[in-house]
DNA sequence: ATCTCAATACTGACCGCT
DNA sequence: GAGCGGTCAGTATTGAGA
């Protein structure tokens, strides 16, 4: 039975502007303008049936119908509806349903996991999860001999892992403002006695065992929890080039699981060589743009074309990285003994298809702007390059401790710990960038920081991921670490999504200071100082678009979208890493500040 | 080629939730 | 009250086997 792809009937028969069909209530006693049945209200735009209603709404998030027999040219009525999925989707696309109108699966999930949250009884069931700390299952104030001393060990595995480590400067809570006046630490029953449900039900859906409730929807995968958010994490921290590092060390028993598990679709190795080399050849020029930019006061960006060899900066890298055209070449090698396992390792990581993002760079675009907008791109530019020559090498120290701990307890310290230098680097870029605030109380600061901080990872993720064409091996062993299939399946389709949009790393960074500025965050009272700004960078952000994306018209639109998703991807994310590592999040003051919703 | 039957897919009325 | 997704009984389709 052939099938057709929803999208490519969308994109045959755009979508009626369904506010010119007549007005339901006076034709007809409100007909299904889909199929003429009694219509029952107003269904994704449409005045239409409960039958119509539910066939897009299955239609759509299936994405394929069984394709006409008969060119597409069925007669469609009440009673002809079902002998043609096509034709009836085409009727409803054609009266102006719009799948937009659709909740997207993240916010599906969000949803599920906020009812069964709901309906789970709170007190007569302690929340299990097979990962839980023992402490959690007890009441808040009634910690038993074992909860003492699990608290005593983890704080002597803190202890003994920030001597041991080599993680360099891991920052403390009083690394950076605006949390010089927050480190109080914040116990587990501090928080639980409070009178802040928001919080309450955060760490209650964390410790939801969803599996054990209804298995044949949510199940479990057999990982041991979040082992894998540690170097994700790490990874969200680091811009390019720690990653790239890590990614290229053989000494790095990873190394050849990496690729290996990279599939070439349809490239030749030379063709993937040339990708890879072209990646980095526009990090370089970044970096050489950058400096640039920061002497002259003019935004450059990444140059895929016209980069040299010999800028100073671009030396640094090629003493730490080795990414030359020889190294790139015996990647394409082993990715092409690859190809010939491809048929079963392709399902895991079809994310990562090399070439995929052509437009790395977009040097050009900058210049097409405002020198309002190009002051704004230029100072983003130049923080990157300063972070990432501040923090490389530990980065690097980092994210290779994380891939090679062996227990589940010393990766969890150690992502705990780096998520002070992910609050680090936010709190940075925001001070440095977003010049609104400085002009923010210090409340609004911090409420600021707590309220996007996840947004603010995720929104990055999945492009760092890719660019470095080491994401397939990373992104399923963290994507295994993320509880359920379920949920696993959401974030890869966001991951899917944000790829195939083949954004450049301007784009990422004014998508993380709307995130950063979104003035309806909970806890903000100068809300109108964070509206100016977010309109200034909205603003910046289109205009961007204009110039980088002149292909893609739709591509400001399909970026609010992300945007809107990526909040609830970014909720979902912070309560798994939560319930892996709530104990010892306790721990730390900075980073269970985060959590902190008071 | 036809029939039977179990498995699977689809439909739409109804419901609860926000 | 509108509009969303979820549910589930009923119906249609599919495919294997006789």
């Amino acid at each position: 039975m052939s099938q057709v792809s929803v999208l490519d009937v969308f994109e045959d028969m755009p979508a009626q502007d369904s506010t010119s069909f007549p007005d339901p209530a006076g034709a007809e006693g409100g007909d299904c303008v889909v199929c003429g049945d009694k219509g029952s209200g107003f269904h994704y735009g449409v005045y239409s049936c409960e039958g119509c209603k539910g066939f897009f709404r299955r239609t759509v998030t299936k994405g394929y119908v069984k394709a006409c027999k008969s060119g597409s040219k069925c007669n469609l009525d009440m009673h002809t509806r079902r002998k043609c999925p096509e034709c009836r989707l085409r009727s409803c696309r054609a009266a102006g349903m719009r799948s937009d109108c659709l909740l997207t699966q993240a916010q599906c999930m969000s949803k599920f996991l906020y009812r069964k949250k709901s309906e789970a009884p709170k007190s007569d069931h302690p929340i299990s999860s097979p990962n839980q700390d023992v402490s959690v299952q007890s009441p808040p104030n009634q910690s038993t001999g074992t909860d003492v001393q699990q608290h005593k060990n983890l704080v002597s595995d803190i202890s003994n892992q920030s001597e041991t480590c080599s993680l360099g400067e891991v920052p403390s809570s009083s690394s950076a403002q605006p949390f010089e006046t927050v480190p109080e630490p914040v116990s587990f029953s501090q928080l639980i006695d409070n009178n802040d449900t928001n919080l309450l039900d955060e760490i209650t859906s964390s410790f939801m065992d969803l599996s054990s409730e209804n298995p044949a929807v949510l199940t479990r995968t057999d990982s041991t929890g979040s082992d894998d958010m540690l170097s994700f994490l790490a990874l969200l921290a680091n811009d390019t080039q720690s990653i790239d590092e890590n990614v290229l060390d053989p000494s790095i028993g990873l190394f050849d699981e990496v690729h290996a598990t990279t599939p070439i679709q349809g490239n030749s190795s030379i063709e993937h060589a040339e990708n890879l080399l072209s990646l980095q050849r526009g990090k370089a020029n970044l970096q050489a743009n950058d400096s640039a930019s920061a002497t002259n006061g003019q935004a450059s960006e990444e140059n895929s074309e016209s980069s040299t060899s010999d800028t100073p900066t671009e030396s640094v890298n090629q003493a730490t990285n080795p990414c030359d055209l020889k190294t790139n070449l015996q990647l394409s090698q082993k990715h092409q003994s690859a190809d010939e396992d491809k048929a079963t390792k392709e399902h895991t990581c079809s994310l990562f298809r090399p070439g995929k993002i052509k437009r790395f760079a977009r040097p050009d675009a900058v210049q097409n702007l405002s020198p309002e907008y190009q002051a704004i791109v230029s100072e983003i530019a130049t923080f990157r390059k300063s972070w990432c020559e501040k923090h490389h090498k530990t980065l690097c120290v980092l994210i290779k401790g994380c891939i090679q701990d062996n227990s589940k307890k010393e990766r969890q310290v150690r992502f705990v710990a780096h998520m002070g230098v992910v609050v680090e680097k936010m709190v940075e870029f925001i001070r440095t960038v977003v010049h609104c605030f400085q002009d923010l109380r210090i409340e609004d600061q911090i409420a600021v920081v707590k309220a996007s901080f996840f947004d603010y990872c995720m929104i990055k993720a999945p492009i760092l991921l890719a660019n470095f064409n080491a994401g397939a091996h990373v992104l399923k062993r963290i994507l295994q670490a993320v509880h359920t299939e379920v949920f696993n399946a959401t974030l890869m389709k966001w991951y899917e999504g944000m790829l195939d949009l083949k954004i450049d790393m301007t784009t990422l960074d004014l998508l993380q200071c709307v995130i950063v500025v979104s003035p309806d965050r909970p806890n903000i009272k100068g809300r109108d100082t964070l509206e100016q700004s977010y309109a200034q960078y909205i603003e910046c952000l289109r205009a961007y678009c204009k110039v980088a994306y002149p292909e893609n018209r739709l591509m400001f639109h399909r970026l609010l979208s992300k945007l809107t998703e990526v909040r609830t991807i970014g909720t979902a994310f912070g309560r798994s890493i939560s319930s892996e590592c709530e104990s010892i999040i306790r721990e730390h003051p900075l980073v269970s500040e985060i959590w902190n919703h008071d």
